[in-house]
Parts: structure tokens; C-alpha cells; sequence
DNA sequence: CTGAAAGCGCTAACAT
DNA sequence: ATGTTAGCGCTTTCAG
């Protein structure tokens, strides 16, 4: 490989080396069978000889679409993220696309900021959950052009592809599981954001709650985190003040499994047995979980699976004929040792 | 906000409305000292009523340096690189940058792959966990004018700065550690590939066992996971050909957390009790290893500071008299319940 | 089959 | 203080 200057590496040097113009390079890059074999060999070995990296930004220009595909999540620290974004970056990859992620903690400006950025960089499209169920911003992105999957939110008035895994469904099945085991007072643990996921899955337990007779706003504590703290610290520290009601829960729902296991870390820490004397139960089924002890009872969302039908979908925007698809996978309560009936019932 | 044609909202519709030319939106953007406040109002106005979105692609043509900033590491779904990958967008974020992420599998392809596409979409820099020692590939992006900052991987031959944890202190501490609580004869579990980082850490650990008066061959076997599997249940199975060995290792030290949460799943499916009769050690120590049972010992890396201070190193890389640097974190054994001393010591 | 030429949207001299 | 102008590196008609 021979050592260029660096500064001089685009088509024109490759042209001039091969001793044509650059639209012929520019041929023979593109639309190969335009290009004499001869000449075709000529400039390929210049290319090789160059190093030849094309100029991204000119060709985004020339309406080349670009190969970033934005991902804009609540955190990328939750390793249930991680997992999606890694699925979503598999299947790109493979269309010789890249993830730029976004963690936006559920703040609208840092959505509103990402989402600026990405459009402002051509992005090809955008993944999001989005921080809230205002639209406007969403959609402005989407009039402006840039193609946005939804993830984990489906939403009747919005004309958008999405992928999500049915969170209804999840929070009732947490709700029914705790109810069916003889649990009647229960409390909702969760970010003090309004995720319209995580409040589908709230509504749906109150629901539940409701439906059993029971009355909901005593029967399910809304349980809300310190806004901007680190969400698994906030939680063992909500522990304390859980236990210190005078009628406390005797099982706790959490949003997702990085606040479960706060949870039972907290409950650890001050002698409360699971799932003797406290129900936990977690969402998400991220890495690992049944090998804590005890095994978190959880609500598993097939994290890659969702990663990967979003970038399907948002590849799939690009074809002429595209119509917004909505794909939901169904969640699956998985029972661990973390949860059991209350203690009262076992005496 | 008004509905404005899409497809023309640049500059020029901007300036169209202001009644001004399209440079002058330019300087009230830029260097808005250059613009009367009254036309820099109209401006403003006519901005925020087209809902202004500058082009990216051809600001960067003009040579404003793109906000993108790659992140090459081996696989964002293990949690340890998530809350790496959070600590680097943090601080990018601040600088109204963003981070893309390329999972390599520690497969040079994808690693060359994902440097092309970067370099092409002439990326502010990179950082990367390097493959394989191998060092053409990363030197002929820096030589194209890609900063790169090396992340896990400290080269003395490399003229970089680079973000890293003693991976060498890392491989000792473990390997003393069992040492010093008499066992004899380990197993490093590792991956197939050959990550500079992981590496070190087995051959610091092969060091303490030659220093013991032990033969490294046989006193600390080399256990590689098969390639291309999830490393999790890779190493799960691996433990039961381990076991099956006339003379099996009484102690196991894991390249990561990962890889040792399978292996103390593999031992407990296979009723091996942890630490009785296997010891088992991970490394990076990310969240909630504290809390499977037993508590895994580690070696504790900073995931989030390590992220942190890459970024902060690239982003040092535009500063005219920017001198390359090398950070170095310690990291730290932290002793929890996988590990004691070996069974027949304890009779 | 190859070349000449226009222009994507923006920035930054330079001119007025 | 604002406008005019010349590209950045590439793709793509359109001529030859």
C-alpha cells in the first residue's frame, strides 16, 4: 500500500492516477457496466493504490441517502436497550447501515435535541420511544421528511410504522399474577417520566385492580422515583419509604427489571424477606435476572427481536411501495422466586 | 407553527422570507455579530416560522466537522460496553456531538468495516477497542485524518491517546487472588478471537502462576469459548467439558462478567456448588453481579469513566495543540461469594 | 464508452 | 451591514 499524501484521496486523485476524468470514476464505482473492462481495471487499481475513501457528506448532497439510522431510547446503561439496540444494529449492519444512539432519560429537550441532530445530519430514519405521548415534535420530523419508526408505543392517531411488544398485556399479566396469588395491596414502582409504555402498563394493572373490585388508588400505590437520579439507587432508597407506610404493600410491580433488582437490593439491605414478606416482580426479563437471588419474577419483552423489526421497518420505509406496518410481539410473564402469596395468607 | 412546504425549508427559503440572501442567514447564524439586530430579528422570525433544518452533509462539505463520533467496540449487548457506550454519549452530548456504535465480535471485517463507514462519513474521530494487535488498518485511518483514540489497549508503539484499565494489574489481581487462597490449578475462560485487553489479562495471569513455581501450562488451562456464539451460554456449556477432565481446575477466571454469570449457571445446572467446589471469578464488575447468587468476584473496570474519558480525549483531538494522552484507570478485585478456598484445602 | 458541465446547500472570503 | 461569488466532492444528465 503505498503511502499518499494525505489531503488529496477523493475521485479526482483516483482519476488522475488512472488517467480519466472523475465521472468516469464515478461510473465505474456506480454503474459499473458503463465502464470499458480495460479502463474499469485501470481505475480500480488506482483506488487500491489511493486508499480511496468517498467523501459521505458530497455524495448525502448528491441525494445518496445516508447510512445513519438514529436510535433514540430512554438509556443506554439499561442493559434491556443495550440488548434492542444491538438486534437493530445486526440487521443494519447488514444494509451497510449505522446506529447512532440517543439516551434521552425520558427528558423531552435531550428527545428534542437527538432528534434535531438526526434530522440535521440526513439521518435515513429514526427509531424512537418516545418521552411522552406529545406528537407534535414527532411529527414535525416526519413532515420534514426523515422516515421515524415508533418503539414501544403505538398510538391509533399516529400514521407510523411501530414495534412493540403489547404493554397492556404486560402490566396485566404482572397485576393478575400478584392478585392471583392472594396479594390485595400492591404499589406501581417507576420513573417519575411519563413513557407512554410504562404508563400503558400502570393503566393496565389499575385495571386489573379495578376489575377485581378492589379500589385501585389503594390498591396500587403509583410509586414514583426521584426525578434524575440513577434509577436501580432511587429504588432501593424508595424502598425504605415504602416500608415505612403504615400499611405497606406486600408486593411491588416495577418498570422494568434495572428497578427491580434496586428494589430487592433495598429489601435485602433491611432484612425484608423475598418473597416471604415481599412480592417483586420485574419487566423486561433483561440478562441474568433469574440468577440473582431470588430469581426475579419479571414480564420478558424479546428485547433483540424488537431492536430488529424496528430496523426492519425503518429500512422498509425507503420502498416505493411502503405502508406503515405495526408490529407487536406478546409479552410472557415469567415466575420466578420472587414472587409468592403475602405472607398473611400463609399463616 | 406553520405547515411550510416540505422540501424547501433551507437557508435559502429562510432567506427568501427575511427578505435577505441566503449569506446573510449564514452570518446571523455564525457569526451574528456581523448582522444588524433588526434583520437578525426578521431572521429569527422567518427561522422559527420555516422550522429551519441546516444540511448536515453540506455543512460538513464546507468543512464545519461533523458531529458524529464513532465508538467500535466488541458487542454493545454486554451490559459492561452499554455503560460504557452511556458515559461516552454523555459527554459528547454535551458537546452537541453523537455516538455511533459498531459491534465488532472481535471480527477484524466487521472492525474494518465499520472504520470504512466512518471515515466515509468523515466522522469527528473514533474511538476503538482494537480487534487484534494488528495495527495497519487503525494507522491508515489516523493517516486519512480520522482522530482515533484507543479504548482497552494501550500500545507503546502507538503514537495515540488511549482510555484504558491496567488490564495486566486486572489479570494479576485475579490470578493472586486464587492463588492466595490455595488453589493450585485454574482455567482461564476466554473467547476464541484475540483482544489485546483480554489477552494481557491472561498472560498477567500466567505470570503469577510461572512466579508461583507453577507450570503455566498446566496450572492455569487455557479454555476457549467455540467462535461466533453467544458467549453466555457458550460458556455454560463449556463448563460441563471442563468438569469432565480427569484433573479439573478448582478455579475458574473469566475473561468478563458475562462469560462467568454462564459459568456459575453451567456449574449450578451441573450441582458444582460455587464456591465450594469451584471458585470463579469475572472481570469488568457490572451492574447487579452483586446480587446473583453466590455474588460474583471481579475485577472491577470503570465502564462509565472509561467512556468518559475517551470521548473527552477525542473531543481534545480538534485542539490545535492537542498532545496525545494516556489515561489509565486501576482496576479493582472486588473479593464477594464465588470464591474460597479450594474443597480440598478445606478438609 | 468517456468527458464536459451543472448543481446539491452551505460557508467564507471579498466586494460593495 | 449586506450581497456577490466561488467552491467543498460528488452524481448525473447530456454531448461527443
Amino acid at each position: 500500500m503505498t503511502q499518499t499524501d494525505p489531503g488529496r484521496r477523493g475521485m479526482r486523485e483516483v482519476a488522475r492516477i488512472a488517467g480519466v476524468t472523475p465521472a468516469t470514476v464515478g461510473n465505474a464505482l456506480n454503474r459499473p457496466h458503463l465502464v470499458a473492462p480495460a479502463t474499469r481495471e485501470r481505475i480500480e487499481a488506482a483506488i487500491a493504490q489511493v486508499g480511496l475513501v468517498r467523501n459521505g457528506p458530497a455524495r448525502q448532497l448528491r441525494g445518496v441517502p445516508s447510512p445513519v439510522v438514529g436510535l433514540v431510547i430512554v438509556d443506554l446503561g439499561n442493559p434491556f436497550y443495550a440488548e434492542l439496540g444491538r438486534g437493530a444494529e445486526d440487521l443494519l449492519a447488514e444494509a451497510g447501515c449505522t446506529l447512532t444512539i440517543c439516551s434521552t432519560d425520558a427528558r423531552p429537550e435531550r428527545q428534542d435535541r437527538a432528534l434535531s441532530v438526526l434530522e440535521e445530519q440526513a439521518a435515513r430514519g429514526v427509531i424512537v420511544t418516545p418521552v411522552n405521548k406529545e406528537q407534535t415534535r414527532l411529527l414535525a420530523t416526519v413532515r420534514r421528511g426523515t422516515p421515524l419508526v415508533l418503539l414501544d408505543y403505538v398510538c391509533d392517531e399516529l400514521e407510523l410504522c411501530s414495534a412493540s411488544a403489547d404493554n397492556s398485556l404486560g402490566g396485566r399479566l404482572a397485576a393478575e399474577h400478584l392478585l392471583g396469588l392472594g396479594h390485595r395491596r400492591l404499589g406501581y414502582v417507576r420513573d417519575r417520566g411519563a413513557v407512554p409504555s410504562v404508563d400503558e402498563r400502570y393503566e393496565a394493572a389499575r385495571q386489573v385492580m379495578a376489575a377485581a373490585g378492589l379500589e385501585p388508588g389503594r390498591a396500587l400505590l403509583d410509586l414514583r422515583l426521584p426525578a434524575g437520579a440513577q434509577a436501580a439507587a432511587a429504588a432501593e432508597a424508595l424502598v425504605g419509604r415504602v416500608l415505612a407506610r403504615r400499611t405497606a404493600p406486600t408486593g411491588l410491580i416495577c418498570q422494568n427489571d434495572v428497578i427491580a433488582l434496586g428494589v430487592l437490593r433495598g429489601l435485602a439491605r433491611r432484612g425484608v424477606s423475598v418473597p416471604d414478606d415481599m412480592s417483586v416482580v420485574g419487566y423486561d426479563d433483561m440478562l441474568f435476572v433469574d440468577q440473582v437471588s431470588p430469581a426475579l419474577t419479571t414480564v420478558r419483552q424479546p428485547a433483540a427481536e424488537l431492536g430488529r423489526a424496528a430496523a426492519e421497518l425503518l429500512l422498509s420505509e425507503r420502498d416505493p411501495e411502503h405502508a406503515h406496518r405495526r408490529i407487536s410481539f406478546k409479552p410472557q410473564l415469567i415466575v420466578r422466586g420472587s414472587t409468592a402469596p403475602p405472607a398473611d395468607l400463609k399463616r
